[in-house]
DNA sequence: ACCTGAACACCGTTCAAGT
DNA sequence: ACCTGAACACCGTTCAAGT
């Protein structure tokens, strides 16, 4: 965005500087944090990069496939998820919460996956560990890939949908209530109308799959057993 | 898409068409129904209409007032939900069915939604009937809205993520599969490897909130309370 | 009040041509 | 192998001008 110069793009001291299909990648990643993916163009980028705009395309073919790297890039880039906790519940909780911290650290990938159609690359680091964990709580073959989807499904639903949604539902919450005819105490049309705990919401979602889905690991409520 | 004289673009048989805003949106929405959001234009639509780019400017504003119409159009046009069954899950999980088949018959508007960042447009028309029913099974204030919430988020997210999930993914389901140090049994490995049943995924995860959020209304398992 | 031609400032992509 | 100028076929949006 800043500099416009032709020559010398990367601050490189040496002569005019050798673009490869690294360098196109990571300016192209710059300018996506730095802007979002509606701002970026490809001309923006040759022209950030100091070059013409065939260049890029000759580096890494177009638009979409120069999308999809950077998704590939990033998915990589996500640490080798390390769960925490006793129990496979605690486990299985870690591993989601720290998914959802490292995808919100890069938002773009989000817009990015999303543009092209690939929502499941926000979750695809998280599915080795993920079975993994699973597997050691006593679950096995179909029932096992099941659970291990429902709780991808939940990750993936989840980021997406917070990404989705208008900066007003955010911090206005539920706006249209219409139907006042129904009967709805005055404390709950209040609160939903307050900004949501988005992150109450998903632990709680998450607990509630995990209690189903791992069976009864933990004691009844009612009768103590 | 077909038509191109720029006489008539109605087919009614009477003088140059009278352009209102409502046929510039009907055109809209129908060129988006047909083709998508991302093949639609300005231009085209003008086009379309047998009128020149600024006409549309001047009936419906830029694009971005156009596409947010769209959306208050579909969401108006979804049916007054009621709700069936007995008890108050099954009364919760039948407007949850509902919504996700209106929606789903409406794929554009997904689309239109998240392009615009204004995902919860999804489902603010199940708000108040959920609401409605999740007072009637005993909850109220700040549990009631959080409940709400929860229900409406899981609602959306799944919505979200079905559109935003790749092709490949639908059919082939998940693909990278790395670590194969990990001790997963074979069946459990070839069942990810499947095509996933977004609908199965959708009902369990919401029976499995529906259980924890509305209390020991169900017996437990274990004791047969 | 409603509509137009023409322009401005952009896009993604390709192609022949250069070194 | 790597890079360019120039073009093609698009965009969204606006503005002065017409009726």
């Amino acid at each position: 965005m800043a500099q416009k110069r032709k020559t010398d793009p990367a601050g490189v001291g040496s002569a005019s500087a050798p673009v490869t299909a690294d360098k196109v990648l990571a300016t192209a990643m710059k300018m996506i944090e730095d802007d979002g993916v509606e701002a970026f163009s490809m001309r923006k980028l040759a022209a950030e990069l100091g070059v013409g705009t065939p260049t890029v395309y000759w580096h890494v073919g177009n638009r979409d496939e120069l999308f999809n790297k950077l998704i590939e890039e990033i998915t990589d880039q996500f640490g080798r998820i390390m769960p925490e906790g006793d129990t496979p519940p605690e486990r299985i909780a870690s591993i989601s919460n720290t998914l959802l911290r490292e995808v919100r650290s890069r938002p773009q990938l989000v817009a990015l996956s999303s543009t092209q159609g690939r929502g499941e690359a926000i979750f695809t680091k998280a599915q080795a560990v993920l079975a993994h964990e699973v597997t050691a709580s006593g679950l096995h073959g179909e029932d096992a890939a099941f659970a291990v989807a429902t709780i991808l499904f939940h990750l993936g639903g989840f980021i997406v949908l917070e990404d989705a949604l208008s900066p007003d539902y955010r911090v206005r919450g539920a706006q249209v209530w219409a139907q006042r005819d129904t009967e709805i105490d005055e404390a709950m049309s209040i609160r939903l109308q307050q900004q949501v705990d988005l992150d109450r919401i998903f632990r709680f979602t998450l607990d509630a799959i995990l209690e189903s889905v791992l069976g009864n690991q933990k004691p009844c409520d009612v009768c103590g057993a």
